[in-house]
DNA sequence: ATGGCTCCCCGTGGGAGA
């Protein structure tokens, strides 16, 4: 199975691009971020004539997550169980194969000094709440994957000295992914690729993809019980090569079976 | 270099993204 992670920055203008990716990857499990559209807006026909059946948490405009499948889930799950910061859709859960697929958009928080920095916060600290109380950590796979809009590390950035401090390469958000992978995750792409340097997205100005000046921001967290079947973790770079892309590309897991 | 691009909205500029 492999399961692919993407944030389009609107579904609606990059169907093509998502089509496209499907036909040419071998994707089980496609969990999208950013869909800008709302659940009746989300072009579901063209998936399913793909064979993907398709769960969506939309809304107008901003935010909004999705997950495409080929394999029947046996859960589907729309956003926090408390319905915390329900105003803002952001999560989404599939169980798949026995596997607990979370997919999640992260805020921006725009700058550490602005107050969606704090809406951040207590959103990642919800996360970490559901990851530690909810998830089952100890008995289910659980893979958690999406745009963090986090760059954990110095090799994850194209300068960590010209990047510090500033938003998604804080010290506090540091904190906040390091309290998650010390619930027992791991940055799943670490553990098959030391590769500096491997960005998920670039900024559309100023010729960043041109330069690499990029991040990886987008990643899989994956327990141990999940990681004893997960036997890759890459990321496909060429959909941001196509004409009018998504800053950001896709990164996949693939499972033994 | 808080700008550059790109997306969205009862739009024709402004907010948001990262």
């Amino acid at each position: 199975m492999q399961i692919a992670s993407w944030n389009v920055n609107s579904i609606r203008s990059r169907l093509d691009h998502a089509i496209k990716f499907l036909e040419e990857n071998d994707i089980d499990v496609l969990c999208l971020q950013e869909l800008k559209c709302q659940d009746h807006e989300f072009p579901a026909e063209q998936f399913e004539a793909m064979g993907y059946k398709c769960y969506t948490y939309g809304q107008k405009a901003y935010n909004g997550v999705a997950i495409l499948t080929k394999i029947e889930p046996t859960d589907i799950e729309y956003g926090f169980s408390d319905k915390a910061f329900e105003e803002q859709k952001r999560i989404i859960k599939a169980t798949i194969k026995g596997f607990d697929i979370y997919n999640i958009y992260a805020p921006n928080g725009n700058n550490p000094k602005d107050e969606k920095f704090i809406y951040k916060e207590g959103w990642f600290k919800r996360l970490k709440r559901m990851l530690k109380n909810e998830a089952g950590l100890d008995k289910n796979k659980v893979v958690i994957c999406g745009d963090y809009n986090i760059a954990p590390t110095d090799a994850d950035v194209k300068d960590p000295k010209k990047s510090f401090g500033k938003i998604c390469f804080h010290p506090t958000e540091h904190e906040w992914f390091n309290q998650l992978i010390d619930l027992g995750l791991s940055d799943c792409f670490r553990i098959f690729d030391k590769t500096e340097k491997v960005f998920t997205w670039w900024d559309y100005r100023a010729g960043s993809f041109q330069t690499n000046k990029g991040m990886r921001i987008d990643h899989f967290l994956t327990n141990d019980l999940a990681n004893a079947e997960i036997d890759n973790c890459y990321v496909i770079k060429e959909p941001r090569t196509w004409e009018k892309p998504s800053d950001h590309t896709p990164i996949v897991i693939s499972t033994k079976d």
